[in-house]
DNA sequence: GATGAATGAGCCTTCATTCAT
DNA sequence: GATGAATGAAGGCTCATTCAT
């Protein structure tokens, strides 16, 4: 027999990341994904369950893979200060290096088929970054105020104004990246 | 007659906002619309152009209302920071007032739809926001930095963790509110 | 090795037969009857050319075994109506000891599949019920009437009323099925 | 507005007997029945709930035309005898005049379909030949044996006969009628 | 012989929109 | 203005069958 694919299957998440990217989520029927995969519709059903566990499944991959490049070789006796300035440079390399990945899941995010993720699997990667804040409260070098605010201060000003939907005319550059991160670092430090 | 149209504009309008909140953007059809106001499908390509017409609609009218009573009797000579957190307050108050009507603009600003809003219109009715930061800058309390930066790092933050989709298991409450206003405060003043 | 091969052809057979009991006919798919019988689909085609063989091949293995059992022993020298009789009871035996089978073939006896199955083939081992009738029509015992009045006006009331999906709510006992042979009886005989 | 059309109703309907009866009841897909009734897919959706509704709603149509047709002025004064014995030859009638409606009823009842069909529904307009029957038990003319198997006694063998699929060279004649009349006469008389 | 991957065709149904009244 | 009927196109998915191993 034939064996399964594994170039196959990433042709299909490819095509379904690359036609979501042009003519959005709602537009991205099977037949089409099918089509620029070049593949048939029904194979498709061999490597995902349906239309929904192929879109989640592309999702969870790209998170995960994006927690782990900014994470990676994190150092807990790093000060505070540098770890998180360093995940915001790293977070910016990733948006600008895969631009296609980072476009989707923001589209994905925000639509319902969210509902459908174990948010616990996207979650467990960004452990590493949950103890370092953890750390920076328990040193009085941040201000003790729940995870979600910190995060949401730190991080979701760069996911916004990357995000060439919301903002076609704005270019982020590494600078503005920079100022960002001061910015946000003023938000939370104590 | 004016009012029966209005009454019916607004029957549409209504139940798109909805439809949509309660099953979600793509599996709202024009039919299903028409039925929940209680009028024919044929009735709505009287009042909107298309579907499209319908959807981009009813999000400007809901962002300009939103805008207009964020920013009502928005006083120039008001303290910059004061008025910042007046209007922090008044954002939290009107997303709780209006559930329905953000949880839509939510969902609609995600959506490939975006694209084909006049980001002008929108963004008008915030102007008084915008001379408001400008006057800041120039008083040098606030941080010289693009203006898109500060609003994000303003207001994203409270946008993001009240939205249940993002946030199933984080309530914002008016102490929350506040101790976002101070950290956004922290990050945008000079 | 010919035992295997057999194993496997029986339960692709058996596996169709549960599979139409259970789900229909038109939802009874080549794959889930694979499935069930633990076999791969394309397994299937080795042993039947293709799901129209597999269904008739079936059907006509249940005929003949069927026949088989009924008529066994059938003794010509047995007076014509203890013949009859006895066949009847026979019937009734093997429908309530087989019942699986037996749904299936008037399953299938209505379908259009129908068409495709050699009649030839599934009458030949009734031929001693034919000569029995033919004797008992030459002894005039029994009507001068075409065959297929006589058989028709003998058996297949049984063979309606056993149907759970015809007669849901009738359950035909011994004592009906002895009922229903003599009012058999009195339609055939002179 | 338009309005709804018995007359494309109809269609609909003989569209689908005919392609039933052609290429039988699991090849009938719903474009064909569209295209043979010159009308959109989607029309068919305005006058039937679905599939099942479509199939369902034209079998009981059928089933009720038939009972009215056999039964008409069914005179409780007739004698026993002579109203079953007309009761057939109408049957017979019937059977020529419409048997396209007549082999799409076959068909039906003996596909899965039958499980949604409501029995009570059906088996209404036969109530003047129950109470006939009844009348022939009380007056000691007919068996006292359960409905169902004078039933299946009196006019199962000719459905089954008259069924070309069933009996493809079998060609059932006034004069076959009146003899399986007799014959079921004779299993039922006292 | 036996397998699971692979496929184009087709399934039922709903879509956004227009037509005729 | 308002309606429900009407539609071609497309939706997601499964089918019977064949291919490559």
């Amino acid at each position: 027999m034939r064996v399964k694919d594994d170039i196959k299957r990433d042709a299909i998440i490819g095509a379904t990341i690359s036609l979501v990217n042009e003519i959005g989520f709602a537009a991205s029927s099977v037949s089409k994904i099918a089509k620029r995969a070049d593949v048939s519709p029904a194979t498709i059903y061999i490597y995902f369950k349906n239309k929904e566990d192929l879109l989640v499944s592309t999702y969870v991959n790209i998170k995960v893979s994006m927690a782990n490049i900014i994470l990676r070789e994190f150092d807990h006796t790093m000060p505070v200060r540098d770890a998180i300035f360093l995940a915001g440079k790293r977070l910016y390399t990733y948006i600008n290096g895969h631009s296609e990945l980072f476009a989707f899941a923001e589209q994905f995010g925000n639509s319902p088929y969210t509902d459908l993720v174990d948010k616990a699997e996207i979650e467990a990667p960004f452990k590493p970054m949950y103890e370092l804040i953890q750390h920076g409260i328990e040193q009085k070098i941040i201000k003790d105020v729940p995870f979600e605010l910190l995060f949401a201060h730190l991080y979701l000003p760069i996911f916004n104004l990357v995000n060439p939907r919301l903002h076609p005319n704005f270019e982020v550059t590494p600078e503005i990246v920079e100022t960002s991160m001061h910015m946000a670092w003023d938000a939370i430090k104590l």
